[in-house]
Formats: C-alpha cells, structure tokens, sequence
RNA sequence: GGAGAGAUGGCCGAGUAGGCUGAAGGCGCUCGCCUGCUAAGCGAGUGUAGGGCGAAAGUUCUACCGAGGGUUCGAAUCCCUCUCUCUCCGCCA
C-alpha cells in the first residue's frame, strides 16, 4: 500500500506509473473520494470538539449544583449526530481504502519499461549447460523410470497438481532442505524460523495477498485460516504492528516452509512433473531493513540464493523484471532461472523482491532511528532460496545419464548419507 | 470441553462508587550539565494515527488504555459479544 498523502499530491505520477506496469486501474474517483472524506472527518470532530467542551462545563455546573438539564438535553441532539455520522464516515475511509489497496507498488528507477516478460533483460548468468550425447529427458520421465517420483498415485490421493516422492526421491527433497538451511544460517547469517502454515486473515492483508489474490489462495472451511502461499506471509507479519529498535535492524530470517497455491489462473499450464503444484516446498530468505541499505540487500540477497545453485553446480542466469511483468507489491525483482535440458528451456526457481515501504506500511512494521523520536517503516524484502521442488527438477533434468540414473550433485552427498547416484533398484 | 484471572504508552507498572488521566511512578531513549576515563549523579524532553493552519520549525483539534457494539451530556473506568494470554481440572498427538 502507498501512503496516503504521497498519492495525494503525485496522482500523476501514480497515473504513469499505472500505465507502465500495464495495469488497467482507473483512479480518477480518488481525489473526490479523498476530499469528500476530509470534510466529513472535519465535520465530525468540530462536533466532537464541541460536546467535549460541553460535558466540561457539565461536570462544572453540577459541582456547583447548577442546573445542567437544558444543557444536556441541547447535548443528546448533538451526541446522536455524532453517531449519525461516525455510522456514515466508514463507507468513505473504506472505499478509499479499497483504492489504495489496489494500486501497486512504484517500480525503482532502475526497473526497464517493458511489456512483458520478453523486455526482461539478463543481468548475468552463471554455469555451462552439461553436455550430453543422448537425447535428456524431462523429469517427470526420470522420475517416474526411477520410481521415485509418482503422479498417478498422486493424483488418486489428492488431484492433479499433486506428487508422491518416494525412496530417494523423498530423501533428495529433504535433503536439499537442509542443504539450504544450513548455508542460509551458518553462512549468510539468516536466522531460522519455522512458522505456522496456516495464517489469519489479518496476516494475509498485512503482505498484500488480500484482498486483491484471494483466489489463489486455500481457505479452511468454518476458520479463519488460510494456507500459507508462501513463508513470506508468516515470516513478515512476525513484526506486523510492531516498532523495533533501530539495533535490531537489518533482519534477517530464513524459513522452510510448504506452500500451498490454487494456480487458480494456469489450468492447463505446466500439467506435468513438479513445475507447478498445489503443494510444494521452498525455503524462503527474508529481510527487514533500513530503507537506505535495501537496494544494497537486495543484491546481497539474490546472491545468497544463487550461491545454492552454484554450490549443486546448476546452470542458471539472473533476470531483472521489466514494468510488466513486476509483481503487484515489488519495487523491482531479480528472477534466477534454472536451465532445463530435459524441458530445453530456462525456469524460474527463485523470485528476489525489494517492497520498500510498499508491504511495512500496510503491516506497520516501523523502526525508531536512533536520536530521532519519528518512528519510520522499514523495508521488507524476500526471495526463494530456493524453490525446493524445482531444485529437484533442475537436478533430475542436468545430472541425468544415458542410463538413466541421476548423479548426486557432489555438495548435497553427506546429506544423501553419502550416495553418489541415484539408480533403478534391480 | 469445564472453572477462574487478566489484556493500559518502546518496556515494566499505577489507575473502578464514570467528569482537565493521553494517562502517576519506574526503566529505556534523546539533549544539556557534571566527573581525568568508566560507572554514578543533576536538569529538560520523549506515544501512535488522522484532520485544520503554516514554506518550514511548529501549532491546534479529533481518535486510540486487546477488538467490536451498548448505556450516558460525558467511559480506561458500567453492560454485552469476540479474540488472545495465564492458572487449575478433563481429554489428546
């Protein structure tokens, strides 16, 4: 959410950036809506002003014991005007809220306008794709050649968009958790969190998937629970209405979680292998900043998360989202992509965000500087480190063999109990 | 699930026969003084959000004592509902 007063007096500068991001979003009710809101607002606290004083002289007169009587009936009219209108201001600060709600983040200068995600330019990219004389497969044929992936069985406990890992499969997906973890926490100095998987309505709105992605969401049925989309939501709320020390600042946080997605506008995308489930796993970095080093964060971030690709020597390079296709709370967001030799193409596996103020606003997680007393929102980023599911996919798919076993990436052996190879058991 | 207690400012903690209590006191923090340094001491200041006026510093008004309703001229204080925390009992991974 923007401020309120910065939309106020830049509605031009909301307007273009609109436009840019390609969003079809029509504001032009906001000014009327925002001045009609004021003059109620100052209405009713001159009324309010004045009842106060009132009931002063109220408190004065019967301590002398005056009659106060004409005054108080003169005062009952008053007070049911008050409520009159306290019932009638809702409608007014809520609508222009909705407005608000609804207009994404500004992108940072540095964002490139573009359409799509074909104006996304490469910022770098890292590894050789392996080489190998036969034909790859995709993973979902490794997998299932392997047994240790199943998505008949799958489909049959819970639907499509589903998997059953199995053997060395399930150890491979564990594996890489605590893989990540470890270098997240030891190395780059994250803290680990292990949150609740469902959260309230109030923390779905704190981070922006309410109101405006309900749909992608899964509700519990008679609760207010929601399954969490990803670690962010209840990584970010832990500070959600809450001012922290200047000290304690920069955060960091990293969580595994699972996440839990309707993919409610891509039927018929990414149907098969673990591309795209309903349910799938990722170890999420977080980040609570000052506002002057988020940019610098933002950079240190996305190389904790590529560094994880290095260590399992993947092939991958780093995209910086264009206007177009810039998620609704981003200022601007780095994309590394995984190739795919199976699938021959690249494939995100981690998004790295910086919100700025855009999502500590609307949670109001502030900091107070040291010396100053004015409290200021912090920034807030995240980005996979990474998205667990597609690891396994981009490890199936570059160390696959022509016999149709998978290497074990060597960095990843002492948490696969030393095995070198995944193979058909005989 | 049953019985009881509680929720106040960045933190701790006063405040119920409703009326200058936005809220005592303490801690913390900021500025100044003092001390050779550290520690201690002294003085002043220090909530959040929103509106009006002001170029700004600022000033003024309104709201907020878990949330939402109600009673009243007037509610942190009374009533109702909900949420959360704690203690005891029962049940259970």
């Amino acid at each position: 959410m923007l401020d309120l007063k910065f939309v106020r007096s830049n509605i031009d500068v909301i307007k273009e950036m609109i436009r840019n991001r390609g969003y079809d979003l029509d504001i032009s009710k906001f000014e009327a809506l925002d001045l009609q809101r004021r003059q109620r607002l100052t209405e009713l606290e001159e009324l309010r002003y004045r009842r106060n004083v009132v009931s002063e002289q109220v408190a004065d007169m019967k301590k002398k014991k005056e009659d106060a009587s004409g005054v108080i009936a003169e005062m009952k009219e008053v007070s049911s005007t008050i409520k009159e209108m306290e019932k009638d201001l809702p409608q007014f600060v809520e609508a222009l809220e909705q407005l608000l709600m609804f207009i994404p983040n500004i992108p940072h200068e540095s964002v490139v306008v573009g359409k799509d995600e074909k104006d996304n330019p490469v910022i770098r990219s890292w590894g050789d794709a392996p080489k190998m004389d036969f034909t790859p497969l995709p993973h979902w044929e490794i997998g299932e050649n392997l047994d240790i992936l199943d998505f008949t069985r799958a489909a049959k406990l819970a639907g499509t968009r589903f998997a059953l890992y199995k053997g060395q499969g399930a150890r491979l997906e564990r594996a890489l958790i605590n893989f990540m973890l470890d270098i997240h926490t030891k190395e780059h100095g994250y803290t680990e969190i292990l949150p609740p998987f469902m959260v309230n309505t109030a923390s779905m709105t704190g981070t922006g998937q309410l109101p405006k992605f309900k749909d992608e969401l899964f509700k519990i049925e008679g609760w207010d629970f929601y399954l969490i989309p990803t670690a962010e939501v209840p990584v970010t709320n832990i500070y959600r209405e809450e001012i922290l020390d200047e000290d304690v600042l920069p955060i960091y946080h990293v969580a595994y979680t699972p996440c839990f997605r309707s993919e409610a506008g891509s039927h018929g995308k990414d149907t098969r292998g673990l591309t795209r489930q309903h349910q799938f796993n990722k170890v999420e970095l977080v980040k609570f900043t000052r506002p002057e080093e988020s940019y610098t964060e933002l950079e240190n971030l996305t190389r904790n998360a590529e560094e994880i690709l290095k260590r399992l020597n993947i092939p991958y390079r780093l995209i910086s989202l264009c206007t177009g296709d810039l998620g609704f709370s981003a200022a601007k967001t780095y994309d590394i992509e995984v190739w795919l030799p199976g699938q021959g193409l690249y494939r995100e596996i981690s998004s790295c965000s910086n919100f700025c103020d855009f999502q500590a606003r609307r949670a109001g997680i502030r900091f107070r500087p040291k010396g100053g007393n004015k409290t200021e929102l912090v920034h807030t980023l995240n980005g996979s480190g990474l998205a667990v599911g597609r690891t396994v996919v981009a490890i199936l798919e570059n160390y696959q063999q022509a016999d149709g076993s998978v290497v074990i990436p060597e960095a990843l052996r002492p948490y696969m109990g030393g095995d070198k190879l995944i193979s058909k058991k005989e």
